[in-house]
DNA sequence: TAGACGTGGCG
DNA sequence: TCGCCAAGTCT
């Protein structure tokens, strides 16, 4: 496809996906004017988190840290409680350690530039652009999994893009971004949400879609996709183990004795669905299993352990 | 660069 | 019911 028939198409559904915007657009709180701070907030919890579940935690945890600094002065373990069952606990220690590098580097303020965005621990090339772009109103490519999938059908005519972002999927964003930076952010931002509400991964909603008709996807016939998405094993692995050990030390109000590790852990387990208990229900003679997720929390910095046993960081 | 890393809702 | 999938990052 040549620059001038990108060029022509972008001005085209430019028009006609902002627009949608700016009549569908959900109403989100990160959406109402907040700081740059809960700009950042949000798109790490964001990550690979749906907003339904984002929503509550955020709300509670702008009010109780409303700047960096409130939020670097708080212990990790109240900063993981106040996590939840958001899911990769690391993000939250991630954050805690960008709003210490904010105040020591930044004084105070949450840096403005994609470069200085991109150092803070926590924030990849999605996360630094989005708040570039978000918080502070500059002209960034966004890519996330919603613009990838919108771009593959609209633009290039697949079902789904590739396994893993493609140099020439982010130059084919960069070729689509408005000059002007309000419209870039306001395009960034509606290609986003088209994609995470409209033109979804599974039964997307096309009959709502304002740009059907200049579909590449639809036009070709709406192929199946070319690969076969790899699964995300759960029941049964590490993974599942750390997240009830999680569970586990959040709900602790003091240090838990590695011996009454596994009772805890089993019932925490024993909560979760039935496919996994089947996978797990021999696991207690599988404690180097648990062993495993110990370490790796350890040393994830997730967990701490004392002469009294395992707990959240302090 | 492929794999690890939580969690829960939906089709 | 069960597998897919969600505003990714790091190693």
């Amino acid at each position: 496809m040549g620059e001038a028939s990108c060029a022509a198409k972008g001005d085209v559904v430019h028009q006609e996906i902002t627009r949608w915007f700016g009549q569908q657009a959900r109403d989100l709180p990160w959406r109402r004017g907040c700081s740059a701070w809960g700009i950042l907030v949000s798109e790490i919890m964001l990550q690979q988190t749906p907003v339904v579940r984002v929503q509550p935690v955020w709300e509670e945890w702008m009010e109780r840290w409303p700047t960096p600094a409130d939020f670097a002065a708080a212990p990790a373990a109240d900063v993981l409680r106040a996590w939840g069952r958001l899911g990769y606990p690391r993000r939250a220690l991630r954050l805690h350690a960008a709003a210490a590098r904010i105040l020591e580097e930044h004084d105070g303020a949450v840096p403005d530039t994609y470069p200085e965005l991109l150092a803070l621990p926590g924030v990849g090339t999605y996360t630094a652009a989005a708040v570039a772009a978000f918080a502070f109103g500059r002209r960034t490519t966004v890519v996330d999994t919603n613009i990838r999938r919108v771009h593959a059908r609209l633009v290039i005519g697949q079902a789904l893009p590739a396994p893993a972002l493609t140099a020439a999927e982010t130059a084919l964003a960069t070729d689509l971004l408005p000059e002007d930076a309000d419209e870039s952010v306001l395009w960034n931002a509606a290609v986003m949400e088209l994609g995470a509400v409209i033109c979804t991964a599974r039964s997307p909603k096309c009959d709502l879609c304002p740009v059907l008709d200049k579909c590449a996807w639809i036009a070709a016939g709406q192929p199946e996709p070319t690969y076969i998405p790899k699964g995300q094993p759960w029941a049964g692995t590490d993974r599942q183990v750390r997240g009830a050990v999680m569970a586990v030390l959040r709900a602790a109000s003091s240090p838990v004795h590695a011996d009454l590790f596994w009772d805890s852990v089993a019932a925490q387990v024993h909560a979760e669905t039935a496919p996994a208990l089947r996978k797990l229900h021999d696991l207690n003679t599988h404690a180097p299993q648990l062993e495993r997720a110990l370490a790796g929390l350890l040393s994830d910095g997730l967990a701490q352990l004392s002469e009294t046993g395992y707990h959240l960081p302090h």
